[in-house]
DNA sequence: ATATCGATTATCT
DNA sequence: GATAATCGATATG
């Protein structure tokens, strides 16, 4: 009988970076009005104190307000006038710092997900599409800020949440981040290796 | 297969 | 006014 449990606050790894890594073959859900959609984590990136790539950079303001929440809150934010993004935050209360869902592999609720995403399923191409990137797996998963924005993970009424289901990844495979014009060497981009789902 | 480019808007300079 | 933690379409080899 595997175990299947939300995960817990308190079993969060303190560091940013090693969050990144801890989430990779955990499991997202999202209770929606329409429906259950999750998928497995495959790709995460950290944006960590101190990191010019990240939007806390330059400190607080009124869009980045939720990358200051303890650690567990979902900073969700619109970029390139088109696509919302999922983050989680990492750190105490008043300090920034945050993992970004970058791509999912979908588990349950595949079929809503396509027409979220305004796609078919013909075959395994087009299902890569679903999820394969921050603003296709928020879209595909209903995440938008107006939603989702500030959020606690792990509050227990919470309908977006992290589960270990006891799966286990073969192999983590760390890359420099993606997208990013600033600190693009560091290796901060996690990974299943050789995993379909995982992004370019 | 890789390269380049337009979309579209919130946010910050 | 410029930029952006992206995506999808188009062009070219």
């Amino acid at each position: 009988m595997r175990t299947v449990r939300r995960l817990r606050r308190s079993e969060l790894p303190a560091d940013t970076v090693a969050l990144a890594r801890y989430l990779i073959g955990k499991t997202l859900s999202h209770d929606a009005p329409e429906g259950r959609t999750s998928g497995r984590i495959v790709e995460t990136e950290a944006y960590v104190v101190g990191d010019a790539a990240a939007h806390a950079f330059r400190g607080q303001t009124a869009r980045n307000r939720s990358l200051f929440l303890r650690r567990g809150h979902a900073y969700v934010y619109f970029i390139y006038g088109n696509h919302y993004c999922l983050n989680v935050s990492c750190l105490p209360d008043g300090t920034p710092g945050a993992v970004l869902f970058r791509a999912l592999e979908p588990l349950v609720g595949i079929e809503r997900m396509a027409v979220a995403r305004g796609a078919l399923i013909a075959n395994s191409k087009q299902l890569k599409l679903l999820t394969s990137g921050p603003g296709r797996m928020a879209q595909a998963f209903g995440v938008t800020r107006e939603r989702d924005n500030g959020k606690d993970f792990f509050d227990t009424k919470s309908d977006l949440i992290i589960v270990d289901d006891g799966h286990r990844v073969r192999k983590i495979e760390a890359t420099p981040r993606i997208g990013i014009t600033k600190a693009a060497d560091l290796p901060w981009r996690y990974l299943v290796h050789g995993n379909l789902f995982v992004s370019r």
